[in-house]
DNA sequence: ATTTTAGCTTTGTATTGCAAAGTGCTTTTT
DNA sequence: AAAAAGCACTTTGCAATACAAAGCTAAAAT
């Protein structure tokens, strides 16, 4: 009945829709390409991978390469599982329109 | 290669889709109506009307049942095909990631 | 005569979004 | 050796939502 009763709230961000939908078909990347790719500033980006962190949705791996440090970023279980839901939510919105 | 370049600034708040979801399948729909179908408040949905009216994308049509005030909403041509695009780009997004 | 309904507007608060600047460490450039 | 630049942020500050709640007007129902 409400078409839009099963979309997640933490995914109405362009940009955190952006990330989740990156790491859905990358395992890792890291913090410029995403930068680059969602063409975001730095501060920006930094804020939303935190909120998505907070809930659990990504992880955070804080490497090097070399002795230079290099943050990626991957998708959880939970992130996949709550991603892919809003994604059947949208479908099911989107058929429901047609 | 951005997979969020093409979403439309609009469509990010869920009410907003829901109300464009409803008027795609429904050719008229009055505020009660949506108000029940997207459980929202009604000043919030009034905000939310308000805003993609601004935006040309649905038409409001003040009429009467009998003596009794009766408001309409409806899409527009325009409304119609800025939903249609962001729905296409939600699409490529949805594909990007499987 | 009072209450209820429809469709708002107004008010107020809390949250968000985002840019810009600052930070600490490292590497690269000069 | 010193300066510039990059990486991954944090902090600051402001402006734009989001939303609930209350108020409001005219008509309808009781």
């Amino acid at each position: 009945m409400n078409p839009i009763g099963n979309l997640n709230k933490i995914f109405e961000s362009r940009i955190r829709l952006g990330v989740m939908s990156v790491l859905m078909v990358n395992n890792e990347v890291n913090f410029n390409d995403l930068k680059q790719m969602l063409e975001v500033t730095d501060g920006n980006l930094a804020s939303h991978l935190n909120t998505l962190e907070e809930n659990g949705y990504i992880k955070v791996y804080k490497g090097f390469i070399g002795r230079k440090t290099n943050t990626t970023y991957a998708i959880t279980t939970a992130g996949e599982k709550a991603f892919k839901g809003h994604l059947v939510a949208l479908e099911h919105m989107i058929k429901f329109t047609k």
